[in-house]
DNA sequence: AACGAGTATAGGACAAGTCCTATAAAAAAC
DNA sequence: GTTTTTTATAGGACTTGTCCTATACTCGTT
């Protein structure tokens, strides 16, 4: 669903082939809220051309393969206008690192500890990526394509990143002192008998 | 791969059935952190059962359907261990909400705003929600059984879900000062060309 | 000269997740 | 007194997403 209308955005833009829409739009621009497989990228794009809401044509080209240069059809502005007026709630959580956490009160305090030093650490990263890099590429592309409508919404997904992150890490480190400030002992009946490591 | 786990985690604490998994653990315990369908929960438990992770008995009912009951076998809990012991980094974003909001620059303003603050009121129902009634319910689980180095860790991941929402919240009315206080006026070749509501 | 990276598309296999349906009876709600 | 909810399991169909492979030529690097 969501991906179909991604899709369809990016091409309301800029016509583009199935290789543009994976490096410039998933990989960069929205890399940060979501990410797309290429394999699945062409698949929908199939899919959107038979429903009609896009249309391709094949570019020649000399030394490398054609390119199939993708672009929205009036039908594909109606869906994608229909879909943005519908409203988003913001979806269910599903977080892998939460659910490891969750499920090791049976780990040593200190490998609690480096679970959430680790994470600290890809938050730090992601962090200093949507201030650093993301931030200047977006201003670079605000600035040469003049889209800066746009660019403010974009500029807004990113803070909601940076926002996450900083928050991610502010929780971590409360965390990280709560279980050094002393954890209580290990509840009866757990995982724990088996050999520890080493 | 993360439900195997969270199944096998569940279990290392209690013999029980898909359907007290499915209410107790994925709707009640960790609802706020992974949902799981009914469906899956029961053939995960399946394959957990032919890879010898988990063994079941039946226990027969009266007036009802037999109840399959489900415990770890030694092998489940070294795999368990194995995986707890395994680093997770965060996962990556992708987050629909983002990504409509990313998508949304031909909408008039009151259509974005509209758009945050429908997702404002449902990140403080989450909110209210980890603070209230979920918080309560953790704590008189963790008066029922006594596993206190659980309800620790489960605290620790309702208060990362609480911190999400809280910076969530502040994201939000930050982005709606910035539309209220005038946002670019609409790029040129957008979708708005199809005619708007009503 | 060989090797990897970049440009470009596409199929196969599979894992994960969602939705719907069927069955069945007790208990609670209306 | 009928309807809905709760308890309990399980199959079918489907969508979404991931990973791997194949093809093919160019350009830069070692």
């Amino acid at each position: 669903m969501a991906l179909e209308f991604a899709i369809l955005g990016f091409l309301s833009r800029e016509a583009m082939t199935g290789y543009d829409l994976k490096t410039r739009c998933f990989d960069d621009a929205a890399g940060h809220l979501w990410t797309a497989d290429q394999a699945q990228i062409y698949r929908t794009l199939e899919k959107l051309s038979t429903r009609g809401l896009v249309r391709s044509r094949l570019v020649p080209q000399r030394g490398r393969p054609d390119r199939r240069l993708y672009s929205i059809t009036e039908r594909g502005r109606t869906a994608l206008s229909a879909w943005l007026r519908e409203p988003e709630p913001p979806s269910q959580v599903r977080d892998p690192f939460l659910l490891h956490l969750f499920l090791s009160p049976d780990l040593p305090d200190d490998e609690i500890t480096s679970l959430l030093s680790g994470a600290r650490e890809e938050y730090q990263r992601r962090l200093e990526h949507l201030r650093g890099p993301a931030r200047e590429e977006l201003d670079k592309w605000a600035r040469q394509t003049g889209r800066i409508r746009d660019a403010e919404l974009r500029r807004m997904t990113l803070s909601a990143g940076a926002a996450a992150a900083r928050s991610a890490i502010d929780w971590v480190d409360d965390c990280i002192d709560r279980v050094r400030s002393g954890l209580p002992a290990p509840d009866p009946g757990g995982v724990s008998r088996v050999p520890t490591r080493g």
